[in-house]
DNA sequence: TCGATAATTCGTCATTTAACGAAATGATCA
DNA sequence: TGATCATTTCGTTAAATGACGAATTATCGA
């Protein structure tokens, strides 16, 4: 129950929702994150945690940069079952679809093709 | 996303989850319900219009009492999908059993077999 | 080594939430 | 009719949540 309910309440708030929307696509560092909101660093870096802290993204850190994706093989069943729920009921929505363009834009803004994955 | 939020946001509490997973059976009115929990009466109002309001559950009135039940076939996709995990993830915890077995207590300790479903 | 950058942690503040009791509503019973 | 019972609504209060900025840590670059 307990573990249920870290994820219940990691997905009642829409900018978290809308983080593992994002994340379908593969890794993503946290400024890249934090470039879809308006918020500071500190509030983005919460957010993460609350997800992670749930067991729905995992990190990984490299250089400077802490790359967030979503839970892999070894995530518990609830866990799977809580992000397929979410990307089949809001993959296809509008705003699923202009955080989507939003995003193109911010990889598509890093300075060079080689480092796309070390920049933010 | 809105209607997302709304049963995100019933399910992040766990006596609102445990009435879920007390509907499994059938129906049940508000002081069957409130039986369950050491909690006033307009506690247990609250916490079902919640659920109602998120479309998790629906209401029937019979004379002085109030029935709730899950939400039946006419609810969407998202709201079956959210009762299907909540019950596949909880239903056979330990503490579902304890719930249930309670239930049945307070089912039995009805005065006479006949007013089964009017008693509280 | 020193400064800049990426991210996190901590303390604070405004808002929301969950509990309660009191009062209101609606239906039954005497 | 008046009393009672089941439930809901409303107002209040304590606790949790979500946002921020400042301070901290770790890494990279000059």
């Amino acid at each position: 129950m307990i573990r249920f309910l870290a994820i219940t309440r990691a997905l009642a708030d829409a900018h978290r929702v809308r983080i593992l929307l994002a994340l379908r696509r593969g890794e993503l560092c946290v400024c890249q994150i934090g470039a879809l909101f308006a918020f500071a660093p500190s509030t983005i870096s919460k957010h993460l945690s609350i997800l992670h802290h749930a067991g729905l993204i995992q990190s990984r850190k490299t250089e400077r940069w802490v790359y967030y994706r979503l839970a892999g093989k070894p995530a518990s069943g609830i866990v799977r079952e809580a992000i397929d729920w979410v990307h089949q009921s809001l993959g296809r929505t509008d705003e699923a679809a202009a955080d989507a363009k939003t995003l193109k834009k911010i990889l598509a803004a890093d300075p060079a093709e080689i480092r796309r994955r070390q920049r933010c």
